[in-house]
DNA sequence: ACTGAATTTATAAAGGTTTTATAAGGATAG
DNA sequence: CTATCCTTATAAAACCTTTATAAATTCAGT
């Protein structure tokens, strides 16, 4: 429940939610759903969404005080989603704490960029995929590694090497799949470039070279990153 | 010209122009305007506004153009206001980074509780501008650069390139990303000017030139600012 | 299971090539 | 005219490839 893409909506129109439902899951987002204000305001401190979509004709408690009481505490994005399209009711929605005010029906394209939007402005800045193996993280979208915490100076070609084989922790990658992937289709049978490669990497990511740890030979076949 | 609560208008219509400066004035906003993308730009880095209202349809560039130069380094809301009302319009234009849109006519009450907003997120997330690394300040919004507290001279490609480089710190940029970037497309393949412009840099923001820690070279890939 | 030969692998080190750093002069725009 | 950018030239550095040799592993025949 506690998803990091997790996403509230609060309306009482079961097709709205089904279709809403629909939309952000195949963009990615997990969806928590209520139907009331009372259910909403705990389901949003149960599950502490990234993001809440809120309707604004409920059926117990009036849409703008539903919004005020998350607002006490609540200060990710809220997104007004309302058939009410007076410039009247957007107003106050907008002054007493939502970041957005889409009336129905609404495009769906349209919705999605505006909680791109929110979550961006919410958040900053995003992490990355990082492979981390104990002392040992690689960081693919920077392309760095690190040991101990300490940048590694690996030219282009040890990088993809590293990469490649961390990618695929625990399985046998054969030479010529790693020839391939590295250095192109051309260098299959160069096999002796990986081994040289794979002594340099060794001298920098394994604590003895001798004894690789991650950096494993299986002989005859290719090579094999972990266990 | 440096009101803490100065608003850039970006509009080619003369009416709209009038039409925005009385309204806006009237809630205690000063204004400042521009009538064409060029302008619009260099007033954006002039007068610092804390919000800047767009227009699309502008006569010289296109109106996401500008939306997009601007947001190399203005960090505060734009909201974006024009007459395009197509979906495709709006989701790249708030994926390109503006804060919110409205379709023109729009409702006056409506973009004001709207600019409520927009400036009540970015206090909120105050971020200044000001990228800091050690002994080294990079202010996005002034355009200029400091060492030591010592104001640097850098040309507008060289500040360009170290910002750019300093936005990602820790991250791998490739030669042709930076020359896109800086230079534009139809340089992806002028590696050599990139070569000066760094060793340039690095004679003004290092040390010792000769031996970077800020500007680091990878070689056979591009360039990677910091660790 | 042992021995020795054959195969495969590890590693250092020496060219050779590509990439990078840097200075300096020419071109260009404001 | 001046600041900035572009271009060229050349030396230095980094990187890749190749070679050589020792070590490890596999395998066949006993």
């Amino acid at each position: 429940m506690l998803s990091p893409d997790n996403i509230l909506i609060i309306d009482d129109e079961h097709q709205i939610r089904r279709l809403l439902e629909i939309t952000l899951s195949a963009n990615g987002y997990k969806i928590s759903e209520a139907s009331t204000g009372k259910e909403g305001l705990s389901m949003a401190a149960t599950s502490q969404p990234v993001l809440i979509i809120l309707d604004l004709g409920l059926p117990d408690i009036d849409g703008l005080d539903v919004l005020k009481k998350l607002r006490e505490w609540y200060l990710k994005p809220i997104i007004i989603l309302s058939v009410r399209s007076s410039e009247e009711d957007i107003i106050k929605a907008l002054d007493i704490g939502a970041n957005d005010y889409l009336t129905k029906p609404f495009r769906t394209g349209e919705l999605l960029a505006r909680i791109r939007v929110a979550i961006r402005q919410s958040q900053g800045t995003s992490e990355n995929p990082v492979l981390n193996f104990g002392s040992l993280a690689i960081d693919l979208s920077n392309h760095t590694a690190r040991k101990n915490n300490e940048l590694l100076k690996l030219t282009s070609t040890e990088f993809s090497l590293l990469a490649l084989l961390a990618k695929n922790e625990g399985r046998v990658l054969t030479h010529q799949y790693i020839l391939k992937e590295v250095w192109g289709m051309g260098y299959i049978e160069q096999t002796q470039y990986l081994r040289v490669f794979i002594a340099q990497l060794r001298k920098k990511v394994e604590d003895d070279p001798a004894k690789p740890k991650m950096l494993n030979t299986e002989s005859g076949i290719g090579y094999r990153f972990g266990s």
